[in-house]
RNA sequence: GCUGGAAUCGUCUAGUGGCAAUGACAAGAGACUGUAAAUCUCUCGGCUUCGGCCUUCGUAGGUUCGAGUCCUACUUCCAGCA
């Protein structure tokens, strides 16, 4: 992987640049959609090349079971993302399961093997493009001591830790012992299991296993953690080297950086984790990790970035408002990720320049979701009140079609927003596109 | 015409004398940030100084401390017989 800096915001840690994997270029600042299980859910992957997509982020810990099989795909870029019938994401209504009548309808002719399709019900069709996975750290929290939480950044100020007896996750020096939430199922992962499931995956970036603590833990429980994640992060590394190169190309290593809210341990695990090398090796990026209030995200980036070497890449993990972004990529993050568009579109969040609206209010709405807009949606005229009664009706193929039309127009807002960012950074005019943007999407 | 049965919030529905009345859907408001999320929370007769107050279960009477629940008549609907 190389990465290089084509431009830098003067005075400050953002940047524009290009980072080259196996599987293409990624023009940063990029925003990649989440595909957890291999595939972003309701959009094919014509659908994400369409929009601009450059990257899809999967989840190790999700795709777990399969990781034999996707190595024999030749790697989740190459994968037909196909989860078998008593895989994870299967509808919990019971009526979007695909059928035997599904395929058939689906196939053109009788000669032919009949499509793989996904639990939503699309032709799995490999993405092609470059690849991040999460170790699955993140369920070490949202399983963990996050258990039945919201992951928010503005609230939750006086949450109690879920007790530790009701928790789906448990961390030990060794890893983490998970139940799976969907079939019960005991498991485990640690560091080396992480590294070995993700080096079968084979996205272009990986991330070290790590601890993301809640908002809810302690400055003391934070350096614990942060301390583990160090420890862990070195496993990773060691393990990665070993099988970074099994599928026939370079799959790259980012390290994450916890450390919650305190500058002290921001800066140290930037400073530790900048230098750490396993026979001269060491990180490819890094990741930015943990739970953040908004009211000093920026600064804690700038704590993290002021430290971490200008030349290797960032990934600011799991935010995606369009203020995080802009606040990401002023402090210096490269890259992206956040299920925030996908989720909140099929929830009837609808993202424009003005600032996101609730769908359920248009339903007599000729207009189109966004003026202007570029998405495959807008541009085929689909309405507010077209939309809004496919997403109320009944019908669960309607239900569908608006969850992929839905999520079409915000993934794309959302990848526009780095385009612009990007340019905006090239031309030297960052600032004055942050501001405006902000003003208009926040009416402030 | 006779004999049974039924009428409850926009719809369907629970409801054994202590009920402003169950559940579902619809509707309305909110949440969601490395996906246990096609999910979750709240509201859903009116008014309220948040203590309550008022009006409600086809209509009109009645029994009772108290009636959506029991009785009588009427209205409408359903089924069976003519």
């Amino acid at each position: 992987m190389e990465f290089r800096v084509e431009k830098e915001i003067v005075g400050g840690l953002g940047r524009a640049g290009v980072i080259k994997t196996a599987h293409g270029e990624i023009k940063t600042p990029a925003f990649m959609a989440v595909g957890t299980r291999g595939y972003v859910r309701f959009l094919s992957a014509q659908d994400l090349h369409e929009i601009g997509a450059q990257a899809m982020l999967s989840n190790g810990y999700h795709l777990r079971r399969q990781s034999a099989q996707i190595a024999d795909s030749g790697g989740l870029s190459r994968w037909e993302p196909y989860q078998p019938a008593t895989g994870a994401d299967r509808p919990q209504n019971g009526s979007g399961e695909p059928t035997v009548q599904d395929a058939s309808r689906n196939d053109t002719k009788m000669s032919e093997k009949p499509p793989i399709l996904r639990p939503d019900g699309l032709l799995a069709n490999p993405w092609g493009g470059p690849t991040i996975t999460d170790s699955g750290g993140f369920q070490v929290m949202s399983l963990g001591s996050g258990l039945g939480k919201v992951v928010s950044m503005e609230k939750e100020r006086g949450v109690v830790n879920t007790a530790h007896k009701e928790r789906l996750a448990q961390v030990s020096e060794a890893g983490v012992d998970f139940t799976d939430p969907f079939d019960g199922q005991p498991d485990f992962i640690g560091p080396e299991e992480s590294m070995r499931i993700q080096c079968q995956i084979g996205a272009d970036i990986h991330m070290a296993f790590d601890e993301l603590t809640s908002l809810a833990d302690t400055y003391r429980y934070n350096i614990e953690a942060m301390e583990r994640t160090e420890r862990w992060a070195e496993r990773s590394l060691r393990e990665h080297i070993r099988h970074r190169d099994e599928l026939g190309y370079r799959q790259n290593l980012y390290a994450v950086l916890q450390g919650g809210r305190w500058e002290d341990l921001r800066r140290r695990t930037a400073q530790n984790l900048a230098k750490m090398q396993i026979g001269g090796v060491g990180f490819d990026g890094f990741g930015l990790g943990g739970a953040f209030l908004k009211e000093n995200l920026g600064e804690i980036l700038r704590w993290c970035n002021e430290e971490l070497p200008a030349e290797k890449p960032r990934h600011l993990l799991g935010l995606s408002h369009p203020d995080d972004i802009l606040i990401g990529a002023e402090m210096g993050a490269d890259t992206f990720d956040c299920v925030a568009p996908t989720r909140e579109a099929r929830h009837g969040k609808i993202y424009t320049r003005e600032g996101t609206f609730n769908l359920r209010k248009f339903a007599d709405s000729g207009k189109t979701l966004d003026q202007n807009c570029d998405c495959p949606t807008c541009r085929e005229g689909w309405t507010r009140g077209g939309l809004r009664a496919l997403w109320r009706s009944g019908n669960s193929e309607q239900k569908q079609k608006y969850y992929r039309l839905a999520s079409l127009h915000n993934l794309r807002f959302i990848i526009r927003l780095t385009e612009e960012i990007r340019q905006a950074i090239l031309e030297g005019s960052f600032a004055q596109y942050q501001d405006e943007f902000l003003q208009k999407f926040y009416q402030t």
